[in-house]
DNA sequence: TGTAAATTGGGGTAATCACCTGATTCCGTT
DNA sequence: AACGGAATCAGGTGATTACCCCAATTTACA
């Protein structure tokens, strides 16, 4: 697969020190571990080995946890139930600098994320506008001003980086910051 | 579940003699039988029982079959892979005279129908209004007139019963219209 | 306390859209 | 040969959008 094991460590307390002893490429670490889980264990190890890129695995999908480890600055992440296969080409695909996220848990970040930067007041715009309401209908539902409804479909667009109401659309349902389920 | 069960059958031969003589209000019916395959014993079977709604269970899901046993009349199609607890409830909803598809089944016959409806140079009209194109835009990627695409959006719109750009773009991603993988 | 972000809203302009009536051509069906 | 559907285009009108500038208010946070 491209790579070689160095070492197997049986709990965070070994895969510290082991870890500070290789000083390999990689390394893969279960979350939840006994003596030290894995973000632990991840920010210790990362101190005497700061070349070494890690990745996370878990069976435990969190998109809080997901955020957290991203931020700290892991380079991958699987799951547990994932076939073991990807696993190996996504340790790999480290080794060659790449990150590594399984699409389920990029896509929930990407919303999370996408989700993060509207203000609610823009998010309630956003699904009027789905709804198919014109702005002036939409003021008339918020009771503020149509100039005001305006003001936030423009930042909408600005900030997804779109330039008309059918990709400000399309963009948002990608991101998921639309409920379809309402529409019909 | 606010039913009983009236008998059982082996194969189609049988069901058909069984349903001709109970006369039930409902008879669920394998596709794959020995003797004689669902659709046929529907048919047959119906002949003989005039009042009886049936329902068809199937493991192997075809849009195309599907759109034949929903053309031909049957009341409900249910898949072996779904829950036996599912499947009682769409039972005793059939007799009390509701059909019931299920999601992933109603959605691809919706698609189909919905597709088949819109000829092709709507649907290249479609996928570039996704793409944020205006109708100038699509004129010219077209080689139509700015003229024409606004007829094709307007009989889209009529189509699909709305009438905003936005509802239209929802709605025709509902229905699997649109191809979302490339407009990023 | 000051600063940034969120929400509000006004003026203005050019482009675009939504929808109407009507017409032509081509093509497949009956 | 008659018919309907698909695709093409025109003229026109009112509504709506996209986007610019600017500014008041509240709220949250360092």
């Amino acid at each position: 697969h491209g790579f070689e094991i160095a070492g197997r460590a049986a709990n965070g307390i070994e895969a510290i020190a082991l870890i500070k002893r290789l000083q390999p490429d990689c390394a893969l670490l279960d979350l939840s571990m006994p003596g030290a889980n894995g973000l632990e264990t991840f920010l210790e190890a990362r101190r005497w080995s700061p070349d070494t890129r890690f990745a996370i695995v878990t069976g435990n999908p969190s998109p809080a946890i997901f955020a957290q480890l991203v931020d700290a600055g892991v380079s991958g992440i699987f799951l547990k139930s994932a076939d073991p296969g990807d696993i190996c080409e996504g340790v790999a695909e480290i080794c060659r600098g790449r990150k590594v996220l399984p699409p389920e848990i990029s896509r929930i970040l990407q919303a999370e994320k996408a989700g993060s930067e509207m203000t609610a007041r823009e998010i309630e715009v956003l699904q009027a506008i789905a709804r198919g309401k014109s702005n002036n209908q939409i003021a008339e539902h918020l009771g503020v001003s149509p100039k005001t409804v305006d003001t936030h479909r423009t930042n909408l667009m600005k900030k997804l980086g779109v330039h008309s109401t059918a990709t400000l659309l399309v963009k948002a349902m990608k991101d998921g910051l639309i409920d379809i389920t309402g529409t019909e």
